[in-house]
DNA sequence: GGATACTAATCAATCGTTTGATTAATTTTG
DNA sequence: CAAAATTAATCAAACGATTGATTAGTATCC
């Protein structure tokens, strides 16, 4: 008699995602994924292999459709500013909304260990920095922007957003910012988004 | 007869900075350090009591002396602007010269475990990041700069420099930039400092 | 009834740590 | 100074616990 049909397989990845967040890979037993999600541990080597099978299957999820989104700011008839604003503004959300996930992929990402993921990793962050490149050089080609060191530029916004979710919240003292809640997050979110967008314009357009 | 008085300490000391650097905390087997450092595996514990007391070690060493350098400039007789560059020079040589501990006390940190590391890289960051505040505030409130979102600007520079050293050479398709090799990392070097003292001159200093 | 989903028990391997013994160096003593 | 006592450094071996993985068997479903 099955008295609630949730998908174990789907309990594991929710799981595992949590706790690699939480501990890391290597901090992460099977034991624990199998206890957090209630499943038996043979479930996990049953549905994917292995642990590292779980891993790479959350990665393949959420990368999934990680570009879609800046593909439609890209084709849109705006100029090259309003792009690039709505690509911070987009970024942001996206990386605010999973701080964890976002957190554990650049812990993964810094070890030189485990290269199918790093290569799917490196892939992905590599589609949307030539896009936020094309953006960036279209408004220097036209004249709208100055001659800047565009992949600096890109590392600036990637790396300004990437510091706050990474940095801990005591790391800013002015306030006792916790991502984890809700209001918190949302005022930080729009913070560093008003930031990032009063950073680029100024830099990007103002008269020498 | 004692031919080579290597001091074994130092020995386990350097053995496990390069492989907690490389393989991560978690990822690294006493069995491991005591291979790559000749020494025998009881020497570990009976030298820093447990794994973790080597890994506390480490960053004792690397923490003490941290903020001396910041210090100076600060007392400098020069302008904010100037401070300010000298503050971006210092941080870009510091952590280009140690980019894989870098990397490592970035992803120890992202991890909610080990509290007593946690807090120790905390405070070191904090005190940096009240100097560079109050280089900044100190412009705004003579007038010399902007009113800009202090903290945010801090983690442009301090985000923008550690995204570099992250981000893996392959995100920067541009060219083949390879950290480890002393001739790209001066390049890169330059390239980053010039970008932030560029970046923070406009931003700060440009008319509205 | 055969495929699918699931479990308890168990595997060899590895983990960090500890042990008891041995050697090297230093200090104390007569 | 030299013998004795003490301390520090090093070692191979083994500890119990935990790791990821697998087995063989049981329930459930169509």
């Amino acid at each position: 008699m099955k008295t609630e049909k949730i998908d174990k397989k789907q309990a594991i990845l929710e799981a595992a995602e949590k706790l690699f967040c939480e501990t890391g890979y290597e901090g992460t037993s099977t034991r624990q994924i199998a206890k957090e999600s209630g499943a038996n541990m043979a479930m996990i080597n049953y549905y994917f292999g292995s642990k590292e099978g779980v891993f790479v299957e959350i990665m393949n999820g959420r990368i999934a459709g990680f570009a879609s989104q800046l593909k439609i700011i890209n084709e849109d008839k705006i100029s090259s500013l309003e792009k690039l604003h709505k690509v911070i503004e987009g970024y942001a959300n996206r990386i605010l909304a999973n701080t964890a996930f976002h957190k554990m992929m650049h812990r993964e990402l810094s070890l030189t260990q485990r290269p199918e993921m790093y290569d799917k990793i490196k892939d992905a962050m590599s589609f949307n920095m030539q896009l936020i490149d094309r953006i960036i050089s279209d408004g220097i080609e036209d004249g709208s922007f100055n001659k800047v060191d565009v992949r600096m530029v890109i590392a600036t916004i990637m790396g300004t957003i990437t510091n706050i979710i990474i940095a801990p919240n005591k790391v800013m003292p002015c306030s006792n910012f916790d991502l984890n809640n809700p209001k918190d997050k949302k005022i930080i979110k729009e913070r560093v988004i008003a930031h990032l967008q009063n950073l680029t314009t100024v830099y990007l357009t103002a008269k020498k």
